[in-house]
DNA sequence: GACCTATTTAGCAAAATAGCTAAATATATA
DNA sequence: TATATATTTAGCTATTTTGCTAAATAGGTC
């Protein structure tokens, strides 16, 4: 599977869609994340492999913990590149503008 | 479903995301469309039923066919929505700048 | 080394997805 | 109205996905 269907399929799962979320703030441990779901430690743990395996999070050992971080380049990069190639500049530049309306 | 959901499912397959790049250039009926992929025209016709759901492409009879057409505002909107609620603003900046460097 | 905690891997069941063919529906035309 | 074309719907099968529990692995501590 190349790299671009692994980050969409990735990101199609809305508890996966959610880990990113928890992520934004700051790197968290395994456990840590899956204290936030209703789902089983072993599911969580699925979620976050194929995370990773999307690049989407990278992890890192810590002791007894592991460490997953969120690669928010990676992700605008994959999602932003796929939507430059089928939006038109026209529709981009729009979006940029009323986002800057909005805040 | 919520829509989100049915955005991130929708973009998730390969054949799909295919169809969107398809109508980029301009709206095409169903079987024009499903001519340019290998796989039956009822597998065509759910995988844009899929993408109408999604709010991705709308439809019009004319005639004895169905055209299809892009939605990009739509498509910009979803996806960019939750890049910017994930990815920090500053990395959305490192992107824009990165892809004027490109062009 | 023995034990405890954190996490992943293995193996299984249920649900969702994507493909197919055949049949149904809708429009156009003779 | 009968027929032809375009598309969708129905019903089926194979594969993938997601969840679970139990077992394995890795590191920390007594």
């Amino acid at each position: 599977m190349n790299s671009i269907s692994r980050v969409f399929k990735a990101l199609a799962d809305p508890t996966r869609r959610q880990i990113l979320q928890e992520l934004k703030r700051s790197e968290m441990a395994a456990g840590e994340i899956g204290a936030r779901f209703e789902i089983s430690g072993p599911s969580i743990s699925r979620h976050l492999a194929i995370l990773k395996s999307a690049e989407l999070v990278s992890d890192r050992r810590s002791g007894n913990h592991i460490l997953y971080r969120l690669e928010p380049h990676n992700l605008a990069n994959a999602v932003g590149d796929f939507l430059s190639a089928i939006c038109s500049t026209q529709v981009m530049q729009q979006r940029k503008i009323r986002s800057r309306r909005r805040t």
